[in-house]
DNA sequence: TGACTTGTTCAAAT
DNA sequence: GATTTGAACAAGTC
């Protein structure tokens, strides 16, 4: 699932391939995934205009245009991207089509349609218009002490919680916890600074070494979870059986005879 | 066939 | 008012 590390490689895939080229057709094939904006809008803003460079805040992507502010892309649970020449076939679920003048398009493409795109003026408002957190890998060790010695639930869903810090998922707060032999059902205010600190440094050091290799899973396996998220398996450090719950209404995997629960 | 999954949002509860 | 809980959303996968 497209976690920080994912809409990391999905900016500089776009950094790569459509910078500084003209946006001549712009075609919505399924206007479910705007929000609040309409699809003549969107057209009317895209079409002439040309892609800058972008930029990252969470699971946030936004694309700054060369007229009239930001391209603002949510990947949700499927989205992707796709670059090609235009007289290829184009991908199954594209949603969002923009043919450039150079003979490419770029497609969004999102097969249950739970990504969201719109245009957006300034980043730094519509950050805090909707009381996202800082972003995990621009936050510092105290605040995030701070953060999270006060919050009341689950470790793992205080993790994944946009608003206290913006980008980490699922998949990469078990990875987390289990490298930090934490429990994720464990209360977050229950924690010791010194136990926060760690989930702190983890936190960044995963999501970095993810960053650096755009996200493939193939290239992180000394990690264990990232790839492999299934109850049954055998813990590679203290030989114990992993294991499935629901935690915050999100599927959890840990270890349970190596990450110590804290209530 | 229908249960399951996922990130975000929103409503309800505390 | 702030925080927490839990359901809803879409649709492919198994």
């Amino acid at each position: 699932m497209p976690e920080l590390p994912e809409v990391e490689s999905f900016g500089k895939y776009i950094r790569k391939t459509s910078l500084h080229k003209k946006i001549e057709v712009v075609k919505l094939t399924s206007p479910l995934v705007l929000q609040g904006i309409t699809a003549r809008k969107l057209t009317q803003a895209l079409e002439g205009n040309m892609f800058e460079d972008t930029q990252r805040h969470g699971k946030f992507l936004f694309v700054e245009l060369k007229k009239n502010g930001y391209l603002m892309l949510h990947f949700g649970l499927t989205g992707d991207l796709e670059y090609f020449r235009s007289d290829e076939t184009p991908p199954r679920f594209a949603v969002l089509m923009l043919h450039f003048a150079d003979g490419h398009t770029l497609a969004f493409t999102d097969s249950r349609k739970l990504g969201k795109i719109t245009l957006v003026d300034d980043v730094e408002k519509f950050i805090e218009k909707r009381g996202y957190g800082k972003d995990a890998l621009k936050i510092s060790d105290d605040e995030f002490l701070k953060l999270f010695s006060k919050r009341k639930v689950a470790i793992k869903t205080a993790l994944m919680n946009q608003k206290i810090i913006a980008g980490v998922g699922n998949e990469f707060s078990d990875e987390i916890l289990f490298q930090c032999k934490i429990h994720p059902e464990s209360v977050s205010n229950k924690l010791s600074e010194a136990q926060l600190r760690k989930i702190y440094k983890e936190t960044v050091s995963i999501l970095k070494e993810a960053v650096k290799h755009n996200a493939e899973r193939s290239k992180l396996e000394h990690y264990f979870f990232l790839d492999n998220r299934k109850a049954g398996l055998k813990c590679p450090r203290c030989k114990g059986e992993t294991e499935f719950k629901t935690i915050g209404g999100r599927s959890a995997y840990f270890c349970p005879s190596c990450q110590k629960l804290y209530k």
